[in-house]
RNA sequence: GGGGGCGUAGCUCAAUUUGGUUAGAGCAUCAGAUUGUCGAUCUGAGGGUUGCGGGUUCAAGUCCCGUCGCUCCCGCCA
């Protein structure tokens, strides 16, 4: 039907006849002549329509916004004193010679144009009106680019597409899983995946060597800003590597498509171990834009009058951190308020802090509880300046770092838009929870010390940007040994470990390859590099804080019929 | 599971603090005018279950209780 599409109309063709598809934008009749700004995914062109054109004139006035036309006429460069600078195609126009009129529509729930606000819901219930518009079109078609490039650099590289099910088991730790129920076995029910781990585990078992796939993931836990229901991992397997090997290709990879995509250089990607990362940014996902740090003090209030303080200073399961904030001496107590609020919601019990007028006028409901000596050790220790403030927690490790890391990226000025990625590595295999093991990873990667299996570290290592987790992986268990000892520990007997994960144990004794590999989060990656703010304008058709979708209104009822066939009862009566 | 914010015309908001006449504005829509506009302009018109349900009151958009929806955060997400 086009010859061309609307944004691509230059003045290399003024003179030609082009055929443009698209929606009107906007129609502005003068009278005496008439304008349409005539959109599609490429961009805008103005049409104009003159009255020496009878029929089309009559035509062209009973045209509304987004009806959809099929124009033909010619391209004329604009005089001097009518070109539009914020068009990109400003310096010409196409004079109708021909309008088809393919179908007309109604007045839009609201205007396609970016300085109108739109609240997100009604976006959402009109999502393909909503993706008309560029800014929102763009995101999406960045995401297109990017998945291109990814299948390109692994292509080069070797790595096989393969699929794997949707339809598969539960799994007994991790996330909660969407269940479908079974029709032809009653009772039975598969669930969808959380992410295809043992399916890619399984392939390097089967000598594939190098496995993706941009794989659609479940989980039914409740959302966040940055976590849909259903989302995108670009899952990555490769076998007769190590740790190194992987972190090498995975960090190239991204160094490419920074490159191809924003013609961002990234650096190489420094390595942190988390024990690091924590000490130091309260965080396994730091964000090194920010250059403010953790700094460790117990061992200075070990003997002081504050019981808040010392006892924890003398509890091995402890931690006090400081926090010197640059210039903070002018938070207000409205500020520092609201500073305490956030490290509560972290657990935090309170939130002490330091007021440095002068590196010998300190300001601070603790002063009183430390004598002078403790003051200034903690001064040294912070390297405090003058009109400096400093934050302090005490409490558990966790608690302690968690919040005021959490503080750390609240109150910590950045370059916005800087890049600056690192590796995250050695992570602890398990942490123990209210007296139960849980994997920090899962429970197939490998332990870096059989010796020391419950307190040791993993063969684990997270991808981090900007202080967000990118994709994490891990070097896998390759022996039946020492999965059934992860097992053990993690109170999986062997029995449920037979009946739930048989087939990889079963596996596992066939002859298995070292292998191991990674995750990305590719909805994430997407909206960072695009610049969005939440993982939904980089998804075509996204779900709501409640996991529904406003557009078709899923999650529904069902017919019992329907229930009947499934043997599902429904009970919603709690 | 817990906490915060929001909900008034098709859209974005005002009126809520301190209950009081017929709930306003901009954009959009419709009609008319208009030959160089481009977020066109000018004139006029239509448009409301104040999310929903209950309560207090002479009187509720406004106060109280419940409920639904959207959103952010904590928990959760191996």
């Amino acid at each position: 039907m086009r010859s061309h599409y609307c944004g691509e109309v230059n003045e290399r063709l003024v003179g030609k006849t082009i055929t443009l598809c698209g929606w009107v934008h906007r129609a502005r009749n003068l009278g005496g002549m008439i304008f349409l700004d005539l959109r599609d995914r490429e961009g805008i062109v103005q049409v104009v329509v003159h009255p020496e054109q009878k029929e089309i004139f009559k035509l062209a006035q009973t045209i509304r916004n987004e009806y959809v036309l099929c124009v033909t006429g010619k391209v004329n460069a604009r005089p001097g004193d009518m070109i539009n600078t914020k068009m990109k195609t400003g310096t010409i126009e196409v004079e109708a010679a021909e309008i088809k009129i393919l179908n007309t529509a109604e007045p839009p729930p609201f205007v396609l144009d970016n300085y109108v606000p739109v609240s997100e819901d009604v976006r959402l219930k009109y999502r393909y009106i909503d993706l008309r518009r560029p800014e929102v079109f763009y995101r999406i078609q960045f995401r297109s680019k990017l998945v291109r490039a990814m299948h390109n650099f692994l292509d080069d590289h070797g790595f096989l597409e393969i699929e794997t099910p949707h339809l598969t088991r539960a799994t007994p730790e991790g996330a909660r899983d969407y269940l479908v129920p079974s029709r032809v076995q009653p009772g039975h029910f598969y669930a969808l995946p959380q992410s295809p781990q043992l399916f890619k585990q399984l392939l390097m078992m089967g000598g594939v060597d190098r496995y993706y796939q941009l794989a659609k993931c479940f989980r039914d836990e409740d959302l966040r800003a940055d976590r849909q229901p259903e989302f995108t991992q670009l899952d990555i397997e490769m076998s007769f590597i190590k740790e190194e090997d992987v972190m090498q290709l995975m960090e190239t990879m991204m160094q490419r498509l920074f490159k191809d995509l924003l013609e961002v250089t990234l650096p190489a990607f420094p390595r942190m171990t988390y024990a690091e990362a924590m000490q130091k940014y309260g965080s396994d996902k730091p964000d090194l834009r920010i250059s403010l740090e953790l700094v460790d003090v117990a061992d200075l209030l070990k003997t002081v009058e504050f019981k808040v303080f010392s006892s924890v200073a003398n509890d091995p399961a402890g931690r006090i951190a400081a926090l010197r904030v640059p210039k903070g001496a002018t938070f207000s107590r409205k500020n520092i308020d609201d500073y305490e609020t956030l490290v509560k919601k972290f657990g935090a019990k309170g939130l002490a802090w330091m007021k440095v007028n002068d590196l010998n006028d300190v300001q601070s409901p603790i002063k009183k509880f430390l004598s002078d000596e403790i003051v200034h050790a903690i001064l040294r220790r912070v390297g405090a300046q003058k009109e400096d403030i400093i934050f302090f927690v005490a409490d558990n490790y966790r608690v302690t770092s968690e919040s005021l890391g959490a503080l750390r990226v609240h109150v910590g000025e950045k370059d916005a838009s800087a890049w600056k990625p690192l590796w995250v590595t050695d992570f602890p295999m398990f942490e123990k929870v209210d007296g139960h093991w849980h994997s920090l990873h899962h429970p197939f990667t490998a332990p870096q010390d059989m010796n020391n299996l419950a307190h040791g570290l993993s063969h684990a290592y997270d991808m981090v940007l900007n202080g967000s987790e990118l994709g994490g992986g891990s070097i896998r268990i390759d022996n039946i040994e020492t999965q059934q000892a992860v097992f053990n520990l993690l109170n999986i007997s062997e029995k449920e470990a037979r009946e739930k994960f048989g087939f990889l144990l079963e596996a596992l004794k066939y002859g298995c390859p070292p292998h191991g590999g990674i995750a990305f989060g590719l909805d994430r990656i997407a909206m960072m590099m695009a610049g969005a703010s939440s993982i939904r304008d980089v998804i075509a058709f996204p779900k709501t804080a409640t996991a529904s979708c406003l557009l078709t209104n899923a999650p529904s009822t069902v017919s019992d019929e329907q229930l009947k066939e499934l043997h599902v009862q429904v009970n919603t009566k709690e």
